[in-house]
DNA sequence: TCTGGGGTCCTAGGACCC
DNA sequence: TCTGGGGTCCTAGGACCC
């Protein structure tokens, strides 16, 4: 059995250089929502000191001293680049599973007779590069944990072309002995602190470390990513993704929030778009929770609430889960709080729409889903062009997005123009 | 002044049952 | 005075991922 992992090296910066080649040779990075923090940065970035996940407004001097161009993230044109991606590399392998928006996992079985595995990643490198323009690295391991691991070691080592594979244990010996233990998948801060103590350093350390110990000390999630390092597969590929359990929608807000009126038009939003999703997953939900939060990083007073409105029958309408948030809402909600954050968590989903229930005190809306179907289609190419009132018009509460680039490939008006001499 | 959003899985502990 | 044992189910919270 043999993994690939497939993975585009700083997607997001990539994606905003492929339609910038005038920055080729400077340092690029993307901000979250809100402009807030640093969610990906190119390599002369990372090489400026920028690190991943710090906000914005603390890294001025650097941005400054080293010239960096600052993208607000683009999130259609990411998808879109990632779409193609995953066409691509399924025009050359069958077996597929999409982990991430920029990594895929390959299981080839029976491979390597036609073509060494080598090879193979370098074809899929060359025809993922001529087909979007993205630069890829592949690793192949007999296990998905040592797959990330030789992907690890192809993107760190440039001498490696951006493909290795990891199949004698001479060589996985020595790259596990190289690698951090925190640098392995599913060893995070907490564990890293509690194995480094216990005297795991490396991820050969943590390879050969006694299965039963770790299960006691750690528990199961640990003891698969132990087998895994040693080469005993323990994850399988999952081709087709299973149904969602929660859908969430939340946003800080560019402003604090202070009137019941601006979070209720906020609720009203995040509730229509989780209803959205929820109807494009075919999904029908009972649990509908509301969370709003003051930040974490400020100095007033902390105040982080979240309530949980059940419903009998389940729903996937827009106004049931608009009217269950607001609810839920004014349960939780106190005056004189600078709010920083709100959302809604839709879950406990069924397939289709349940009998009335015998106690049921609201009987289904008439037409639902015919109305809701109308709503989604007028939305699908511009989210807000059909909405309830209750979301208001206007509410000075929109993201903040100082520097975004066009929507290259999803707009027509926004396509790149090049003048030809 | 300004610090993201959306997910998953596992575990411990409480409620409840006989 | 002295109060069992074993099971299930649910939830909150913690860890992880990108």
């Amino acid at each position: 059995m043999m993994f690939a992992l497939a993975d585009v090296n700083s997607m997001y910066a990539s994606c905003e250089q492929i339609f910038r080649p005038d920055l080729d040779n400077r340092a690029v990075v993307v901000t979250s929502n809100n402009d807030g923090n640093i969610v990906a940065r190119n390599r002369l970035a990372k090489q400026a000191g920028l690190k991943m996940g710090e906000p914005i407004f603390k890294v001025q001097h650097l941005i400054k001293q080293h010239e960096v161009v600052v993208f607000s993230s683009n999130y259609s044109l990411y998808a879109d680049m990632s779409a193609r991606f995953v066409a691509t590399v399924e025009s050359l392998s069958a077996r597929v599973e999409q982990y991430s928006i920029d990594e895929l996992f390959i299981e080839c079985a029976g491979m390597g007779k036609a073509m060494s595995y080598d090879e193979f990643g370098h074809q899929l490198r060359d025809t993922v590069y001529r087909a979007t323009g993205l630069t890829i690295g592949v690793g192949f391991g007999p296990s998905k944990t040592l797959a990330k691991i030789a992907n690890y070691a192809a993107k760190t080592w440039s001498k490696t072309g951006g493909v290795v594979v990891l199949d004698d244990a001479a060589r996985r010996y020595k790259l596990l002995s190289l690698l951090p233990v925190s640098e392995v998948w599913g060893v995070g801060r907490q564990l890293t602190k509690k194995l480094t103590v216990m005297g795991y350093k490396t991820a050969l350390d943590l390879a050969l470390a006694d299965t039963k110990f770790i299960r006691k000390n750690f528990g199961v999630v640990l003891e698969r990513t132990v087998r895994e390092l040693r080469g005993e597969p323990c994850l399988s590929l999952e081709e087709h993704p299973p149904t969602k359990q929660q859908i969430i929608s939340s946003r800080s807000f560019s402003r604090r929030v202070t009137e019941l009126v601006d979070m209720q038009q906020a609720i009203c939003g995040h509730a229509s778009i989780a209803a959205s999703k929820l109807r494009q997953e075919k999904q029908y939900c009972k649990a509908i929770s509301v969370f709003i939060r003051t930040s974490p990083f400020s100095h007033d007073a902390q105040y982080s609430n979240q309530f949980c409105e059940t419903r009998i029958t389940p729903t996937q309408d827009t106004r049931d889960i608009v009217e269950a948030a607001q609810r839920a809402l004014l349960r939780i909600w106190r005056p004189g709080i600078r709010y920083a954050k709100a959302g809604i968590m839709l879950a406990d989903f069924s397939g289709r729409e349940a009998q009335l229930a015998l106690f049921d005190e609201a009987p289904p809306r008439p037409n639902s889903e015919k109305l809701m179907a109308v709503m989604d289609r007028l939305n699908k190419d511009a989210r807000g062009t059909l909405f309830l009132a209750g979301q208001g018009i206007n509410t000075g509460f929109q993201m903040k997005r100082q520097w975004l680039s066009p929507a290259y490939t999803t707009r027509w008006s926004d396509l790149p123009k090049f003048k030809v001499r």
